[in-house]
DNA sequence: CAGAAATATGAACACCGTTTAGTAAAATGG
DNA sequence: CCATTTTACTAAACGGTGTTCATATTTCTG
């Protein structure tokens, strides 16, 4: 049966293709522009098509979601061969910034929206695991750098998730455009990335005094 | 001429009675809910008459905005009366991330959604002067715990922005439940309210070895 | 070739924010 | 007191959203 086979392929080509066109439609004109309507368009098929291949938009974004942590995962895979732990925290730090700024649809996508999260409740099958892999990266650095007398007697996972927090906090008010309302960078020269860089640079700062 | 005051009057009032049916919506069905349609429903006028008082639904929003920042503001002002700064710090962190758990959707509103700040903009008068004050509260903590010895050297701006980054981030990630899905919680006792409290208290305790 | 099965869609439903043209009521001027 | 202007309001529409369903159209199979 390998006409079975090939429709089967045709099938799946076609669900791929309205993936990489959601994607391409999220990439360039943001997460506003990504109706079904517009993918629709895209692929030259009609709306309620694109039904037939996945359930309801919160999937589409689900796969997009997947797709955006393989982005950021990769982006981490570079640093593992910066031996010093905390010179690898450091980079990491510098690594999700940037990420965070120079994608914020797909950083938004991410950590922000609820939407994505809810679909991987309904797929009981495996939690969120590009996202605890992501973590587990950080948590094991910062077990690392407990070996060299960082952070000593505190809790690794509660570390690992108060140095996430600082970083997504600094993204996200960076992005959300809180930063630039409330700080002195208004008169000043108005540079906020620059004015989150040297915050996230004080933030290396506090943590490098946590040395015993 | 009373006539024209009592008709001025009435029109303020009308004002006010769009904005209160606004606050009633938003809090008790959430953002979604709050439509154009749903506020002239619920003060039984049309759709179109709203636009006679706002002129659009991102100025609604930035009143409620407003609305919400007070609030915030009074949940600060109590611990004006706590002398020790590093104290006040503390209590401070311990407040607001209690005011975001308790009014998640009035929290996004004030610091995560982007339009109410897009109006701030359009009103050159005055920047986001609630904000700013809540900023200035927290630096001039900050910078009362530096005269007793915590984060010598460091910008007291940044180390405020810093500060204000992580317990932003801890709020966020535990609401849109990215937390959740990251920790140990999902098999552990899944009480994501004390593991992010916790997270918070791990965060104090960093704060406090900062003190040289 | 007929019938069954898979595939695709047009049209509709119920929403959304917003605008416009038009109506009804009230205030004003003579 | 009537005519006119101003004010207050709204019905209907525009273009958009996600989603569903009955109806084609195409493809495979006996």
């Amino acid at each position: 049966m390998g006409v079975t086979e090939r429709k089967e392929r045709h099938k799946e080509e076609l669900k791929r293709d309205i993936l990489s066109a959601a994607k391409e439609l999220f990439t360039t004109q943001g997460l506003e522009a990504t109706s079904i309507r517009n993918i629709a368009e895209k692929i030259e098929y009609s709306p309620a098509t694109i039904y037939l291949y996945y359930k309801d938009k919160n999937e589409i974004i689900h796969a997009l979601h997947q797709e955006g942590f393989k982005m950021l995962v990769s982006h981490f895979q570079v640093l593992a061969t910066v031996s010093d732990p905390f010179e690898r925290l450091k980079a990491m730090g510098r690594a999700y910034t940037r990420f965070a700024l120079e994608n914020q649809d797909v950083y938004e996508l991410l950590f922000v929206m609820k939407e994505p999260l809810l679909h991987v409740e309904s797929c009981v099958e495996q939690g969120w695991n590009e996202g605890d892999r992501a973590f587990d990266i950080l948590m094991q650095t910062v077990k690392e750098c407990q070996a060299k007398g960082y952070f000593q007697t505190l809790d690794t996972e509660k570390v690992s998730f108060v140095i996430w927090s600082t970083m997504h906090g600094l993204c996200t008010l960076r992005t959300s455009g809180h930063l630039g309302h409330v700080t002195v960078a208004r008169e000043s020269g108005h540079d906020l990335d620059a004015l989150m860089t040297s915050a996230y640079e004080t933030f290396v700062v506090m943590l490098e005094r946590l040395k015993s």
